[in-house]
DNA sequence: TAAGGTACTCACCTTTTGGTAAGTTATGGG
DNA sequence: CCCATAACTTACCAAAAGGTGAGTACCTTA
Protein backbone atom coordinates (compact mmCIF):
# COMPACT_ATOMS: atom_id res chain seq x y z
CA UNK A 1 0.00 0.00 0.00
CA UNK A 2 1.51 3.64 0.29
CA UNK A 3 1.75 5.70 -2.64
CA UNK A 4 2.09 4.16 -6.22
CA UNK A 5 3.04 5.88 -9.19
CA UNK A 6 0.66 5.97 -11.92
CA UNK A 7 2.84 4.04 -14.70
CA UNK A 8 2.72 4.43 -18.77
CA UNK A 9 5.06 2.96 -21.19
CA UNK A 10 7.75 5.02 -21.55
CA UNK A 11 8.84 4.77 -25.10
CA UNK A 12 6.32 4.20 -27.95
CA UNK A 13 5.09 0.58 -28.71
CA UNK A 14 6.60 -1.03 -31.37
CA UNK A 15 4.24 -1.31 -34.06
CA UNK A 16 4.35 2.43 -33.87
CA UNK A 17 7.67 2.92 -34.05
CA UNK A 18 8.40 0.24 -36.92
CA UNK A 19 6.65 2.88 -39.32
CA UNK A 20 9.32 5.01 -38.95
CA UNK A 21 11.91 5.38 -41.20
CA UNK A 22 14.89 4.50 -40.96
CA UNK A 23 17.52 7.46 -40.12
CA UNK A 24 14.32 8.69 -38.44
CA UNK A 25 14.24 5.20 -35.80
CA UNK A 26 16.86 6.92 -33.25
CA UNK A 27 14.91 10.45 -33.37
CA UNK A 28 17.99 12.27 -35.50
CA UNK A 29 16.30 14.05 -37.64
CA UNK A 30 19.20 15.98 -39.83
CA UNK A 31 19.14 19.30 -40.03
CA UNK A 32 19.78 20.19 -44.07
CA UNK A 33 16.97 17.21 -44.29
CA UNK A 34 14.19 17.65 -46.86
CA UNK A 35 11.65 17.12 -44.70
CA UNK A 36 12.07 19.98 -42.21
CA UNK A 37 11.44 21.74 -44.89
CA UNK A 38 8.37 20.25 -45.57
CA UNK A 39 7.11 19.79 -41.90
CA UNK A 40 7.95 23.26 -41.48
CA UNK A 41 5.32 23.93 -44.28
CA UNK A 42 2.87 21.92 -43.01
CA UNK A 43 3.12 22.86 -39.19
CA UNK A 44 3.12 26.22 -39.71
CA UNK A 45 0.81 28.21 -37.45
CA UNK A 46 -1.15 29.46 -40.60
CA UNK A 47 -0.79 26.05 -42.74
CA UNK A 48 -2.59 23.82 -40.17
CA UNK A 49 -5.63 26.04 -39.93
CA UNK A 50 -5.76 26.24 -43.94
CA UNK A 51 -5.14 22.22 -44.51
CA UNK A 52 -7.54 22.13 -41.69
CA UNK A 53 -10.36 24.21 -43.31
CA UNK A 54 -9.76 22.48 -46.69
CA UNK A 55 -10.73 19.57 -45.40
CA UNK A 56 -14.13 20.49 -45.53
CA UNK A 57 -14.54 21.25 -48.83
CA UNK A 58 -13.72 23.39 -51.76
CA UNK A 59 -13.74 26.31 -50.36
CA UNK A 60 -13.27 30.35 -51.59
CA UNK A 61 -10.45 32.96 -50.70
CA UNK A 62 -12.93 35.16 -48.30
CA UNK A 63 -14.15 31.75 -47.49
CA UNK A 64 -10.98 30.65 -46.08
CA UNK A 65 -10.46 34.12 -45.07
CA UNK A 66 -13.48 33.68 -42.63
CA UNK A 67 -12.16 30.47 -41.55
CA UNK A 68 -8.44 30.97 -40.65
CA UNK A 69 -9.77 33.86 -38.24
CA UNK A 70 -7.21 36.50 -37.98
CA UNK A 71 -5.51 36.06 -40.61
CA UNK A 72 -4.19 38.87 -43.13
CA UNK A 73 -4.70 38.80 -46.88
CA UNK A 74 -0.96 38.85 -47.01
CA UNK A 75 -0.51 35.74 -45.30
CA UNK A 76 -3.32 34.06 -46.73
CA UNK A 77 -2.30 34.31 -50.33
CA UNK A 78 1.48 33.25 -49.17
CA UNK A 79 0.59 30.16 -47.29
CA UNK A 80 -1.97 29.29 -49.79
CA UNK A 81 0.79 29.86 -53.07
CA UNK A 82 3.40 27.68 -50.29
CA UNK A 83 0.64 24.75 -49.63
CA UNK A 84 0.29 24.89 -53.48
CA UNK A 85 3.73 24.01 -54.61
CA UNK A 86 4.24 21.53 -52.20
CA UNK A 87 0.71 19.62 -54.40
CA UNK A 88 -1.23 19.87 -51.61
CA UNK A 89 -3.50 22.45 -52.40
CA UNK A 90 -5.88 22.66 -55.68
CA UNK A 91 -6.08 26.13 -57.28
CA UNK A 92 -9.00 26.34 -60.06
CA UNK A 93 -9.48 30.18 -61.28
CA UNK A 94 -12.45 31.09 -62.95
CA UNK A 95 -11.58 33.81 -65.84
CA UNK A 96 -14.78 35.83 -64.46
CA UNK A 97 -14.73 39.11 -63.14
CA UNK A 98 -15.32 39.77 -60.48
CA UNK A 99 -12.65 37.03 -60.24
CA UNK A 100 -13.79 33.51 -58.82
CA UNK A 101 -10.97 31.05 -57.58
CA UNK A 102 -12.07 27.41 -55.93
CA UNK A 103 -9.08 25.96 -53.53
CA UNK A 104 -9.11 22.54 -52.41
CA UNK A 105 -6.93 19.71 -50.74
CA UNK A 106 -5.29 17.29 -53.91
CA UNK A 107 -4.79 13.38 -52.68
CA UNK A 108 -1.53 13.94 -51.45
CA UNK A 109 -3.52 17.00 -48.96
CA UNK A 110 -6.21 15.02 -48.60
CA UNK A 111 -3.94 12.13 -47.24
CA UNK A 112 -2.50 14.94 -44.79
CA UNK A 113 -5.36 15.97 -43.29
CA UNK A 114 -6.23 12.81 -41.82
CA UNK A 115 -3.10 13.09 -39.66
CA UNK A 116 -3.55 16.39 -39.03
CA UNK A 117 -7.19 16.96 -37.83
CA UNK A 118 -6.43 14.21 -34.82
CA UNK A 119 -3.53 16.44 -34.29
CA UNK A 120 -5.94 19.72 -34.22
CA UNK A 121 -8.94 18.48 -32.33
CA UNK A 122 -6.21 16.93 -29.37
CA UNK A 123 -5.17 20.12 -29.11
CA UNK A 124 -8.49 21.56 -28.78
CA UNK A 125 -9.55 18.79 -26.34
CA UNK A 126 -6.70 19.76 -23.83
CA UNK A 127 -5.95 23.01 -24.34
CA UNK A 128 -8.15 24.54 -21.40
CA UNK A 129 -6.46 21.66 -19.06
CA UNK A 130 -2.81 22.52 -20.25
CA UNK A 131 -3.11 26.33 -19.77
CA UNK A 132 -4.82 25.98 -16.89
CA UNK A 133 -2.46 23.48 -14.62
CA UNK A 134 0.55 26.51 -15.02
CA UNK A 135 1.54 28.24 -11.66
CA UNK B 1 -12.69 5.83 -72.65
CA UNK B 2 -10.85 8.69 -73.17
CA UNK B 3 -9.04 10.56 -70.03
CA UNK B 4 -10.53 10.43 -66.62
CA UNK B 5 -9.67 12.48 -63.65
CA UNK B 6 -9.03 10.48 -60.59
CA UNK B 7 -11.62 11.19 -57.68
CA UNK B 8 -10.70 10.97 -54.26
CA UNK B 9 -13.52 12.09 -51.65
CA UNK B 10 -13.44 16.04 -50.96
CA UNK B 11 -14.06 15.88 -47.22
CA UNK B 12 -12.92 13.79 -44.04
CA UNK B 13 -14.89 10.90 -43.89
CA UNK B 14 -17.48 10.94 -41.46
CA UNK B 15 -16.48 8.56 -38.93
CA UNK B 16 -12.93 11.09 -38.66
CA UNK B 17 -15.15 14.84 -38.37
CA UNK B 18 -17.35 12.95 -36.07
CA UNK B 19 -14.55 13.48 -33.76
CA UNK B 20 -14.17 17.24 -34.12
CA UNK B 21 -15.65 18.99 -31.02
CA UNK B 22 -18.07 21.71 -31.64
CA UNK B 23 -16.91 25.06 -32.96
CA UNK B 24 -14.06 23.18 -35.16
CA UNK B 25 -16.60 21.06 -36.87
CA UNK B 26 -16.98 23.77 -39.30
CA UNK B 27 -13.35 24.27 -39.84
CA UNK B 28 -13.82 27.96 -37.84
CA UNK B 29 -10.85 28.30 -35.01
CA UNK B 30 -11.51 31.19 -33.36
CA UNK B 31 -8.66 33.71 -32.92
CA UNK B 32 -8.52 34.45 -29.13
CA UNK B 33 -9.35 30.44 -28.41
CA UNK B 34 -6.33 29.15 -26.05
CA UNK B 35 -6.09 26.16 -28.70
CA UNK B 36 -4.77 28.25 -30.83
CA UNK B 37 -1.62 28.71 -28.44
CA UNK B 38 -1.52 25.51 -27.79
CA UNK B 39 -1.04 24.30 -31.24
CA UNK B 40 1.54 26.92 -31.34
CA UNK B 41 3.54 25.13 -28.92
CA UNK B 42 3.12 21.60 -30.03
CA UNK B 43 3.57 22.37 -33.41
CA UNK B 44 6.30 24.91 -32.95
CA UNK B 45 10.09 24.06 -35.26
CA UNK B 46 11.70 22.67 -32.00
CA UNK B 47 8.61 21.76 -29.98
CA UNK B 48 7.73 18.58 -32.58
CA UNK B 49 11.63 18.20 -33.00
CA UNK B 50 12.17 17.51 -28.83
CA UNK B 51 8.66 15.76 -28.21
CA UNK B 52 9.59 12.86 -31.09
CA UNK B 53 12.77 12.50 -29.92
CA UNK B 54 11.78 11.71 -26.16
CA UNK B 55 9.09 9.54 -28.02
CA UNK B 56 12.32 7.46 -27.71
CA UNK B 57 12.58 7.69 -24.40
CA UNK B 58 14.12 9.58 -21.30
CA UNK B 59 17.04 11.65 -22.12
CA UNK B 60 19.68 13.95 -20.86
CA UNK B 61 19.81 18.00 -22.00
CA UNK B 62 22.69 16.70 -24.22
CA UNK B 63 21.43 14.15 -25.67
CA UNK B 64 18.45 16.39 -26.75
CA UNK B 65 20.35 18.94 -27.77
CA UNK B 66 22.28 15.89 -30.74
CA UNK B 67 19.16 14.24 -32.06
CA UNK B 68 17.32 17.49 -32.50
CA UNK B 69 20.50 18.56 -34.62
CA UNK B 70 20.78 22.02 -35.36
CA UNK B 71 19.15 23.52 -32.26
CA UNK B 72 20.89 26.37 -30.32
CA UNK B 73 20.94 26.01 -26.17
CA UNK B 74 18.68 28.97 -25.78
CA UNK B 75 16.00 27.35 -28.25
CA UNK B 76 16.43 24.02 -26.28
CA UNK B 77 16.08 25.58 -23.06
CA UNK B 78 13.57 27.85 -23.94
CA UNK B 79 11.65 24.27 -25.79
CA UNK B 80 12.25 22.68 -22.82
CA UNK B 81 10.58 25.16 -20.63
CA UNK B 82 7.46 25.48 -22.74
CA UNK B 83 6.73 22.04 -22.92
CA UNK B 84 7.33 21.49 -19.23
CA UNK B 85 4.85 23.91 -18.37
CA UNK B 86 2.24 22.77 -20.70
CA UNK B 87 2.84 19.69 -18.66
CA UNK B 88 4.06 17.64 -21.79
CA UNK B 89 7.82 17.01 -20.26
CA UNK B 90 9.11 15.98 -17.02
CA UNK B 91 12.36 17.22 -15.94
CA UNK B 92 14.21 15.39 -13.05
CA UNK B 93 17.18 17.38 -11.96
CA UNK B 94 19.90 15.20 -9.96
CA UNK B 95 21.08 17.34 -7.28
CA UNK B 96 24.98 16.12 -8.50
CA UNK B 97 27.91 17.61 -9.80
CA UNK B 98 28.75 17.78 -12.94
CA UNK B 99 24.13 18.39 -12.96
CA UNK B 100 22.33 15.33 -14.32
CA UNK B 101 19.29 16.14 -16.13
CA UNK B 102 16.51 13.60 -17.62
CA UNK B 103 14.11 14.56 -19.53
CA UNK B 104 11.03 12.55 -20.65
CA UNK B 105 7.09 12.38 -21.74
CA UNK B 106 4.28 12.31 -18.97
CA UNK B 107 1.56 10.63 -20.02
CA UNK B 108 0.04 13.72 -21.91
CA UNK B 109 3.22 14.32 -23.67
CA UNK B 110 3.13 10.40 -24.71
CA UNK B 111 -0.29 10.42 -26.15
CA UNK B 112 0.54 13.74 -27.95
CA UNK B 113 3.57 11.64 -29.42
CA UNK B 114 1.31 8.86 -30.51
CA UNK B 115 -0.18 12.14 -32.90
CA UNK B 116 2.88 13.21 -33.99
CA UNK B 117 4.96 10.64 -35.22
CA UNK B 118 2.65 9.63 -38.02
CA UNK B 119 2.89 12.88 -39.20
CA UNK B 120 6.38 13.37 -39.14
CA UNK B 121 6.72 9.84 -40.55
CA UNK B 122 4.54 11.20 -43.50
CA UNK B 123 6.74 14.03 -43.63
CA UNK B 124 9.39 12.31 -43.93
CA UNK B 125 8.53 10.05 -46.24
CA UNK B 126 6.94 12.68 -49.17
CA UNK B 127 9.65 15.43 -48.64
CA UNK B 128 11.40 14.06 -51.66
CA UNK B 129 7.96 14.02 -53.65
CA UNK B 130 7.02 17.46 -52.39
CA UNK B 131 10.05 19.18 -53.19
CA UNK B 132 11.14 17.96 -56.63
CA UNK B 133 7.89 18.00 -58.00
CA UNK B 134 8.42 21.91 -57.88
CA UNK B 135 9.36 23.90 -61.06
C1' DT C 1 46.48 25.12 -8.83
C1' DA C 2 44.27 24.65 -12.88
C1' DA C 3 41.35 22.44 -16.17
C1' DG C 4 37.15 19.88 -17.30
C1' DG C 5 32.52 18.48 -17.26
C1' DT C 6 27.17 19.55 -17.46
C1' DA C 7 23.37 22.28 -17.74
C1' DC C 8 22.20 26.11 -18.02
C1' DT C 9 21.45 32.00 -18.22
C1' DC C 10 22.19 36.49 -20.18
C1' DA C 11 22.99 40.42 -23.29
C1' DC C 12 23.30 41.73 -27.78
C1' DC C 13 22.41 41.54 -32.42
C1' DT C 14 20.48 39.63 -36.92
C1' DT C 15 16.97 37.37 -39.48
C1' DT C 16 12.53 36.05 -40.21
C1' DT C 17 7.79 36.61 -39.76
C1' DG C 18 3.80 39.13 -39.94
C1' DG C 19 0.63 43.27 -39.94
C1' DT C 20 -1.28 47.58 -42.31
C1' DA C 21 -2.82 50.14 -45.76
C1' DA C 22 -2.76 51.23 -50.35
C1' DG C 23 -2.91 49.94 -55.17
C1' DT C 24 -4.44 46.66 -59.20
C1' DT C 25 -7.58 44.32 -62.48
C1' DA C 26 -11.71 44.08 -65.34
C1' DT C 27 -16.54 44.33 -65.81
C1' DG C 28 -21.38 45.04 -64.84
C1' DG C 29 -24.82 48.04 -62.59
C1' DG C 30 -26.74 52.62 -61.23
C1' DC D 1 -18.93 58.09 -65.35
C1' DC D 2 -18.04 55.99 -61.33
C1' DC D 3 -18.40 52.78 -57.87
C1' DA D 4 -18.54 48.05 -56.17
C1' DT D 5 -16.64 43.41 -56.18
C1' DA D 6 -13.06 39.40 -55.48
C1' DA D 7 -8.74 38.12 -55.33
C1' DC D 8 -4.93 39.44 -55.01
C1' DT D 9 0.22 42.41 -54.87
C1' DT D 10 3.34 45.73 -53.04
C1' DA D 11 5.98 48.74 -49.86
C1' DC D 12 6.90 49.78 -45.51
C1' DC D 13 7.32 49.05 -40.74
C1' DA D 14 6.94 46.49 -36.08
C1' DA D 15 7.39 42.40 -33.55
C1' DA D 16 8.96 37.96 -32.71
C1' DA D 17 12.15 34.27 -33.29
C1' DG D 18 16.55 32.81 -33.14
C1' DG D 19 21.87 32.77 -33.20
C1' DT D 20 26.43 33.88 -30.79
C1' DG D 21 29.48 34.08 -27.38
C1' DA D 22 30.34 34.86 -22.78
C1' DG D 23 29.49 33.87 -18.05
C1' DT D 24 28.05 30.80 -13.89
C1' DA D 25 28.04 26.96 -10.51
C1' DC D 26 30.37 23.28 -8.24
C1' DC D 27 32.98 19.33 -7.62
C1' DT D 28 36.41 16.00 -9.39
C1' DT D 29 40.55 14.73 -11.47
C1' DA D 30 45.35 15.68 -13.07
Amino acid sequence: MGMEATVWPTTLPEDLRAHLPEGLADGVFPAGCPSRTVLDHITSKWGVLILLALSEGEQRWSELRRRAEGISEKMLAQTLKTLERDGLVLRKAQPVIPPRVDYSLTERGYELSGLLVPLVAWAYNNADDILNGQR
